[in-house]
DNA sequence: TGTACATCAGTGAACGCGCGTTCACTGATGTAC
DNA sequence: TGTACATCAGTGAACGCGCGTTCACTGATGTAC
């Protein structure tokens, strides 16, 4: 699905040294592309050039080629995601209250952004150097570890595991939000009872560790 | 990623009457290319019409469009995916051993057939008339339900509401499904121990409802 | 202050490719007489 | 039994398209003298 027709004005030259101005247009114009478009084979070096107001053959200035735009584009969002949900646990203290928070934040962040949680969690795997370590999701991975070991030391999780309960409550929250992102037709019941349901019952079951 | 050169035999044309043979012969060929090739942007209508032994307007005999062969092959996953989970399920009796199996033979489906599961459930959404309802997804989500509620008949589920139970534990073994299919490169802990971890969370869950 | 020159951000045109789909056709199979 | 004909499963060649990428270039900007 080219959307070639709707040009934007054509940016003016940078100055010289500011060359790497253009990247982060580049990368602005490729998340746009992203999102409007479905998914990544939608997204064509010809339509970011378009949408950046610049020929495609800029972009290989910035980028070796499109893979890297759109791993460069991946960190991005990854980025994002965290600090997203940090920031919506910025005022919340008890750590079991920012478990619950956390998992709606991520939740309520895919649906917000369902074309980029898709290219996050759904796209196809990347080449070896392309490892989530590398791409600041470890840093939300790492995040949610630091709140299931809070929830521990405070007695509320009677687990020991931190690493298995983290990832655990990851596929807890990526599955809801992952079906809800890729089945819209489907006749879910109310997406927040969801949520609170799931949420609810796999805290009562870590609560309770047998 | 064209796989032209792995020609096969050219099939011999079928008999009169007997045209609907190549439109199975499709369908096997055309999962084969799915299976093989990374996604549905690279099965090739030409890829499969050469899986196939023919050439590729005849696929247009029996199939109106590349969607429409999408569609069909999905049908097959699914009813697949319901079938493969049932068999699993043959034996057992008890309602709570049942769910627990059916959500392990969900994740080994998807691990087993990690290119189906993208297509059935990581792709993207679909046109109106290619409702969850219509491809067999609905049968394995009512096996679920009915599973369920034979567990709250039983009391081992204390919670009221089959649906939203339902729609959660399908969450939380696509959760984990979907996890371990779209990112093989994670430092996952031990599938089976993380299976068992989250399905034996949130059953305790459910057996304490709040 | 003026001029020749190096730099380099970006351009324009083209490359070769694989794709979904169409269209006029072929030729084996079966049927009517 | 033999022949003319209708059927229809499948072919071969071509269409127009958008793609990622390359390459020789341009022309404004800054620098050296």
């Amino acid at each position: 699905v080219g959307r070639r027709n709707s040009v934007v004005a054509r940016r003016s030259r940078a100055r010289r040294g500011e060359g790497d101005l253009l990247r982060d247009e580049i990368l602005d114009a490729a998340s746009r592309v992203l999102i409007e478009s479905g998914g990544e084979h939608a997204m064509s070096m010809r339509a970011v050039a378009d949408a950046a107001g610049v020929t495609p053959p800029s972009i290989y200035m910035h980028f070796a080629d499109k893979i890297d735009l759109v791993y460069a584009v991946c960190e991005r969002h990854f980025c994002e995601l965290d600090a997203y949900v940090e920031d919506a646990l910025a005022d919340i203290d008890d750590p079991m209250l920012r478990l619950r928070e956390r998992g709606r934040a991520y939740v309520r962040f895919g649906l917000d952004h369902p074309e980029q949680y898709r290219v996050l969690f759904m796209g196809h795997q990347a080449p070896e150097d392309y490892t989530p370590e590398k791409m600041g999701q470890m840093a939300g991975f790492q995040h949610l570890r630091e709140n299931v070991e809070a929830c521990i030391a405070a007695g509320a999780i009677t687990a020991t595991d931190a690493t298995i309960v983290s990832v655990g409550l990851w596929a807890v929250v990526h599955g809801v939000t992952s079906l809800l992102v890729s089945k819209p037709g489907f006749p879910w019941p109310p997406v927040d009872e969801l949520i609170d349901h799931v949420l609810d019952t796999h805290a009562r079951g870590l609560a309770a560790e047998g």
